[in-house]
DNA sequence: CTGAAAGCGCTAACAC
DNA sequence: GTGTTAGCGCTTTCAG
C-alpha cells in the first residue's frame, strides 16, 4: 500500500493525501476526512525511506554507548547499572516525543565506524554519546558532520581549546567534582585522616573530576596522599576486586576508602569481607552513583546520586533544539549532585 | 557527497559506485581500488533510505518493550532488571552481526501504535516483543505484517490455537513452570507446608507459568492452597511491597514465600524486615531471575536464573534466519532455567 | 484548493 | 565490464 494507492481510493492526487499525512491547512475538511478514512481502513503508514529521502527528518536519535570492558564478556554494559539508566532515561525522554531511540554500543574501533555511519548514511536526526573517552580527534570527527551531537559526561576544555566545531554540540554533565567533595568533607569531618580512593576510568571527564577533587580535598585538609591507598579501578568491578585484593596484601588499609563508583564499592565490599575486614566498623566505604544495589546491600552504602533522568532528558531536548534552523548554538549544561548518607560510613575510632 | 560526485571523481557511473559499494565481483581489481580510494578520502557513506527505497535491507532491528509501569514515574523500565537484561543482550547480538537496535518502549496503546508503525514504515528488518501481554489481537496484527517477529516469553498455545499468521514468527522461551518446580520441591523438601507465592503479571506467560508450577507443586504435594497466602504482586516492587505489608496485618504469615520475581521479592524482603521478620530464620524466601542485586543482598536471594544472553541471541539469530528467501517457518524454542541455592531459604524449624 | 512533474540517492535490469 | 535508464515512495514547487 502506498500512497498513490490511497490517493486513487479517495479520488485525489498523491500530492494531496501528502498534505493530509503532513497536515497541511489547505485541505479541505472534507478531503481531508475522505482520505484519512481510507488511510485508516488500509492500515496505510508512509514508507519512512522515501520521506527522509524527500527531505523529512527520520524522527530517530542515535544513542551511542562507549564501554572499555572486553568483548568477549556477556551484559557488559548494563552491568554498569549507571549506563543502563541513561539507555532507559534517553530511551523514555525520545520516545515521549515522538523519536525512536537507534542504539549501537561501543567496544571497539569498529564499532566506533558504526557510529559515524549512522551519522553519515543519515539514520538519524543527531546523536547523543556517553561514556565518551578524552578522544577529541574522534569527537572531533564526529562534530563536524553537520547533525546535532550531544556528549554526556565530556570536558568542555577539550572542546574549546580544540576549537572544535561547536554549531551543532551540547555538552551535559554532572557535578561530579562537587558531589565528591561532599564525600571527602563527610569522612574529613568523621575524623578519617587516611582516606584511599579506588579511581574510575581516567580517560573519562567523571573519572578524572572525582579523582581531582579527591585529591584537592586531601591537600585542602592538610592530609598525605599516600600512593599505596589510591587504587586504579577503571570503574570495572573485576578490577577494582582485585586492586583491593592488592591493597590488602600491601598490610593495613586506609581507615575509609572512597570509590569512584557503586559498581567498584560492591566489588570491594566483597574483596574487604574475603580479608574479614568489616564495613564500617574496620574502614568506611563510600560510592559513587547511587545504583539500586546501594541501598539494599548490608550496610547500605553511602553515595551520591545523579540526576540521570534529567540529564538524559536534557540531552534528548538539545537534539531537537539543535535541529531547528536557529538553534545551532553550543550549549553546556552541569547537573547538581546529591549527597546520600546511609551506613557504610563511621567515626573513625 | 552522494555516489554520483564519487563517480565523477572516479571517472566512472553510478552503477560501478553502487557495484564496489555492493562488492559486486564484475568490477576489474584495479576499477575497485581506484573507487574505494576515492571513497575513503571523501568519508563517503551510501545515504541508507536511498539504498532502503531501491530495494535493501535497513540492518535495523527493532526492540518493543512493553511494559505495564505507570508513565510517570521514570526509570520504569530499567527499575526491572529483566528487561534492562535483554536490551543489553539484544544490542550486543544484533550490533554483532553489523545491525543497530531501534527501541521503543510501549506503556501505552499508543506507544504501541509506534510498535506497528515501525514495521509498516519499513524502518526495521524485524523485531522483537519482550514483555508482551496475553493480547493475541495485537500479536496477530503484527504477526500479518509480513516482517520477522519474535515474541519473547508468549504462549505458544495462544498463537496455535487462534491460527496466527505464523510464517515470520518465532517465539523464544525459558522453562519457567520448570524453574518453579525446582524451587517448590526445594522448599518442600526444607519441611515447608505453608508456602505463599507473590505472583506476578498473570496476563504474562512466564508471570502464569510461574504461578501454575507453584499451584502444581502444593497440589502435588498435597498442601493447602490458602488463599491469603497468594499474593499479586504484577512483577511490580510496589505492588509486592503492599501486598506483603497486607500479609502481615492478616496475621501469621506463611513459613516460607516464593516470588515470581527478584525485584518483588526485594520488595517482600524490605517489607518483612519493617515488620521485625527476619529472613531466613521467620520464613523463607525464593525470587526469580537471578538479578546482579539477588547475590549482593543479606541474606544472599535464592532465585532461579534464566539465560538472558542465550535467549536473546536466539531471538536475533531468528530474525536474520526468517528474513532469508526460503526461513520462513515458525519456530519455537524454550530455554532451560537454573536454580540457585543461596542463603534465603532454611529448614522449617 | 489541487494536480503534474521534478527530484531525493541508490539499485538493478538491460543493453552495449 | 560498464553505462543508461527506469524505478523505489514520498514531498514539494509550480501552474492553474
Amino acid at each position: 500500500m502506498k500512497s498513490e494507492d490511497i490517493a486513487k481510493l479517495a479520488g485525489v492526487s498523491r500530492s494531496t493525501v501528502s498534505r493530509v499525512i503532513n497536515n497541511y491547512s489547505n485541505v479541505p475538511e472534507n478531503t481531508r476526512r475522505k482520505v484519512l478514512q481510507i488511510i485508516e481502513e488500509h492500515q496505510y503508514e508512509p514508507n519512512t525511506s522515501a520521506r527522509v529521502l524527500a527531505g523529512k527528518g527520520t524522527d530517530t536519535i542515535g544513542l551511542f554507548v562507549v564501554s572499555t570492558a572486553e568483548r568477549p564478556e556477556a551484559n557488559r554494559i548494563y552491568d554498569n547499572s549507571y549506563f543502563a539508566r541513561f539507555v532507559d532515561a534517553v530511551t523514555d525522554n525520545a520516545n515521549a516525543r515522538g523519536s525512536y531511540v537507534l542504539i549501537h554500543t561501543v567496544y571497539t574501533q569498529a564499532d566506533f565506524l558504526k557510529v559515524k555511519q549512522a551519522f553519515l548514511q543519515k539514520r538519524i536526526d543527531g546523536g547523543i554519546i556517553v561514556g565518551t573517552s578524552e578522544d577529541t580527534e574522534l569527537v572531533q570527527e564526529l562534530a563536524g558532520l553537520g547533525s546535532p551531537l550531544v556528549l554526556i559526561d565530556y570536558d568542555i576544555a577539550g572542546i574549546i581549546n580544540n576549537r572544535l566545531d561547536k554549531n551543532h554540540l551540547a555538552v551535559v554533565n554532572s557535578k561530579d567534582y562537587e558531589g565528591t567533595m561532599a564525600v571527602m568533607e563527610y569522612l574529613i569531618g568523621l575524623g578519617h585522616r587516611e582516606i584511599g580512593i579506588l579511581s574510575g576510568r581516567m580517560n573519562t571527564f567523571s573519572g578524572r573530576e572525582r579523582y581531582n577533587a579527591y585529591e584537592a580535598a586531601m591537600k585542602q585538609h592538610g592530609l598525605r596522599l599516600d600512593g599505596n591507598h589510591i587504587l586504579r579501578g577503571e570503574f570495572l568491578k573485576e578490577t577494582a576486586y582485585r586492586e583491593v585484593q592488592r591493597l590488602m596484601s600491601l598490610g593495613k588499609p586506609p581507615t575509609a576508602l572512597f570509590s569512584a563508583n557503586d559498581d567498584m564499592a560492591i566489588a570491594a565490599m566483597q574483596a574487604f569481607a574475603e580479608q574479614g575486614i568489616r564495613i564500617p566498623e574496620d574502614v568506611s566505604l563510600a560510592g559513587f552513583d547511587d545504583v539500586p544495589a546501594a541501598s539494599l546491600m548490608t550496610p547500605k552504602l553511602t553515595t551520591v546520586r545523579l540526576p540521570i533522568y534529567e540529564m538524559a532528558k536534557s540531552a534528548v531536548e538539545s537534539i531537537f533544539r539543535m535541529g531547528q534552523k536557529d538553534g545551532t548554538s553550543f550549549s553546556t549544561i552541569s547537573f547538581p549532585a546529591e549527597f546520600i548518607t546511609r551506613d557504610s560510613c563511621r567515626p573513625v575510632s
